[in-house]
Parts: C-alpha cells; sequence; structure tokens
DNA sequence: ATTTGGTTTAATCATTTGATTAAATTAGTT
DNA sequence: AACTAATTTAATCAAATGATTAAACCAAAT
C-alpha cells in the first residue's frame, strides 16, 4: 500500500503529543487543536488516523494505566523468590523512577477515573498481584514472621507512601522551601525509608 | 438598600452549586451553565454576582484548600499538651471523617494545582503547621523517644496514608471486591493502624 | 507517464460555551 | 401609588472547539 510508512510515522506523533497532552491538561481541558499542534499536523489528520477526541484519549489512558501497573505483577510473583523486604525495595525504587520519568500519571489517572469510575473495570483486571500477595503474606504469617495484615491494606500503604510524595510535591516543595535537587534527594532517601516503615509495621526482621 | 436579601441567597446558591460542580468535574469540564442550573439560576445571574467562572473558581477552590489545612494547625499546636501518638491519632480521625463528608477535595485539589501550581503560593501561606511540628520532632529526638525524623517526611507519611485510601478507593475497592460498606469499615480500622505505622516507624513507645 | 489508493491539508460547519445586553421584576423608600 | 436601585431573566453575541468536506499531495504499481 501506499503512504503507509508515513502514516504510522504521524500515528506516532500523535499518540506521543497526545501522550503528553493529555497526561498534562487532562481529557476537558485538552483541545484538539493543542494535541495536533504539539504533534506538528493537521486536525483533520488526527480524525483520519482516530475517530474522534474520546477514541483517541481512550487508548492514551489505557496506555497509561497498563504501563503504571504493569511492573507490579512482576516484582511481586510468587516466581519471585527475592526476601519479601527485597520485593518492596524493588518496588519503592521502580516506582520512585517511573514517576520521576512520568510525573503526571498519577493525578491524571486519579482525576480521570473519578470522573468515569466504570473505566476501571476494563484496564485493572490485568493488576494479578492480590492473589500473590496474599498467598505470601499469608505464608510469612503462618511461619509466625509477620503480624496479620491483609493485602488490601498492605498494597495501600506500600503504594500511598511512594506515590504520594509526587502528587503533593508542589505543596512539600512550597512549604518546606526546598528546591527540585533536594526534592530529588528527599526521594532518593526514601528508598531506604519506605520500605523499612513497611517492615517495621509488619514486625519483619 | 432594595433586594439585598433575595441577593445573598443567590449568591450562597451559585457557590453552594459551583462547589459541588467544581469539585467532581474539574474546572474545565465545568460549564457555568452546569452552574447555573445546579443552582435552579440564570447564567447572567451568576456573572452579576461574580465576574466571570476564573474568579468564582478562585473562590471555591481557596475555600476548599483553606478546609482542608484549617484541622492541621489545631491538632499539631504546641498548645495541644496531648501525647504525639494522641495527636496523630486524632489526625487520622479527623481527616478520614474529612474525606469521606468530602470524597472529592484531594482529587480535586491535586489536579488543578498540576494544572496552575503558581496558585499554591497564595493558599498554603496558613498552614503554621511545620515550625511546631519539627520542634516537638526535634525535643523527642534529643530526649531519646524517637528515631530522628525530618518533618517533611514525617508529614508526607501520615498524610499519605490517610488520603490515598481516598484516591485510589475505585481501585482498591474494585480489586479486592469489597463494597462500600467494607471500604468504610477498613477506613474506620486505619484510624487505629496508621497511627500505629507512624508511631514504630518513629521507635516511639 | 499514468493510474490508483492512501494520506495530508486548507477551508468550513455546527455546536458549545463564556459572557453581555437590555428589558422585566422585585423590594424598599418617599 | 410612584419612584429608585438592586436583582433576575430572556435573548443574543463572539469566540472556541470538535468534526467534516473536498481538494491537493504523495508513493507505489502498472
Amino acid at each position: 500500500m501506499a503512504g503507509t510508512k508515513k502514516s504510522k510515522e504521524t500515528v506516532d506523533k500523535i499518540k506521543v503529543a497526545a501522550r503528553k497532552v493529555f497526561l498534562e491538561k487532562g481529557f476537558a481541558a485538552t483541545k484538539t487543536r493543542d494535541i495536533a499542534e504539539e504533534a506538528g499536523i493537521n486536525i483533520a489528520s488526527l480524525h483520519y488516523h482516530f475517530r474522534d477526541k474520546d477514541s483517541l484519549f481512550e487508548i492514551i489512558i489505557k496506555d497509561a494505566f497498563a504501563n503504571f501497573t504493569k511492573l507490579l505483577n512482576e516484582i511481586f510473583s510468587t516466581e519471585n523468590t527475592k526476601p519479601f523486604k527485597a520485593k518492596i525495595e524493588h518496588f519503592v525504587v521502580h516506582y520512585t523512577e517511573f514517576l520521576k520519568a512520568n510525573p503526571y500519571v498519577p493525578t491524571f489517572l486519579f482525576s480521570e477515573l473519578q470522573r468515569d469510575p466504570d473505566k476501571i473495570k476494563g484496564m485493572v483486571k490485568d493488576i494479578r498481584i492480590n492473589e500473590d500477595i496474599q498467598k505470601e503474606l499469608k505464608e510469612m504469617t503462618e511461619k509466625g514472621m509477620i503480624t496479620p495484615v491483609d493485602h488490601a491494606n498492605f498494597l495501600t500503604n506500600m503504594m500511598g507512601l511512594t506515590v504520594f510524595p509526587f502528587l503533593a510535591r508542589p505543596i512539600i516543595m512550597f512549604k518546606t522551601g526546598i528546591d527540585d535537587a533536594e526534592f530529588l534527594d528527599m526521594l532518593e532517601k526514601r528508598k531506604k525509608l519506605v520500605p523499612e516503615i513497611i517492615c517495621k509495621s509488619l514486625g519483619l526482621e
């Protein structure tokens, strides 16, 4: 077919641009013209490759969510034989780095999911982490290694402590008067701090 | 002056409606017509009492932020002589109840602050909590009661553990398969759990 | 070189949306 | 009751915005 190659480039340019603008501004504040301009293409071309604003958004948010949750499954897989604390460290390090590279993702996801909570159902099913974590927590409890915890609270705590600094970043920076470098340093230290907090809360070690 | 009383009612109706719609949908997704309809008034009346959409929004977001941070100052005031753990419990209980009554506030604030980070400067200055907490943490450290922590991490952890469940609520509920009642129960238990985690992390008690 | 089919563009449409205007209405004052 | 000033309303405007159309363009096949 003719022109196929060039088209693929355009599709990619649009996706990259759409991802950038949607993540920064959210769905409603994003204008199709913003995306077209960011991509350096015509608005009509956008509609030629993607039916409309909604379907383009659908693709971007699904992708963002998949990226965000991808790591989870690997790290806490039962096939992973690392010590539990090492898994937690792995989690915190990986998500801290991911969020440093994708700072807009959490606010974007939470805010768009709040506007359309049903959207979750189609996206969250890939997360298979629960069963594995639940199993490992149960085993460790039975061996007397940790205080009993349900996996919902465990995950909430670990994710909350990891993600929250990124959500509250402007407030933290402004109130403590630290600059970007110092904030990054804080994140760096939290790679050790957060796993310690979680382990202490479990009575582990 | 004539009509003053009726006008005050209208102003209140508009504020209540604006708060509701802005918090649920965010600035960009909110149409002035949505607010007018919710308030049961005419669009022009909205512009008569508030210059434009922006200035109405300004009022709402400032109010939301003030409400959100109001409790902070009281609870951790140096004039408050409660044991430190009791202050933490107080914090978690109060914020959990506040967020149960105002579930849209965190996502709304984080997402709007991300879109316009400079807006913070005008809003966060009322938070006087830092000095007091910093002082109390320092004193306890010197007395050998706790492991050293800086107040930025302390606040981040305490707020993160308290607020995060509300942000991730739809995900938590869907993945764990719990219903509203069970989620509220989880929140209830976290009123004890979170202070324990924080205290353990400090080596307190 | 011409044809063919996919792709891109400029121009334009219809609707939405923030905002305004001028008239109508209401409540207090004389 | 008539007047006055504040408030509310219906009607409308201008700009922004999502989407479409028809023509131009480009690359491969014949």
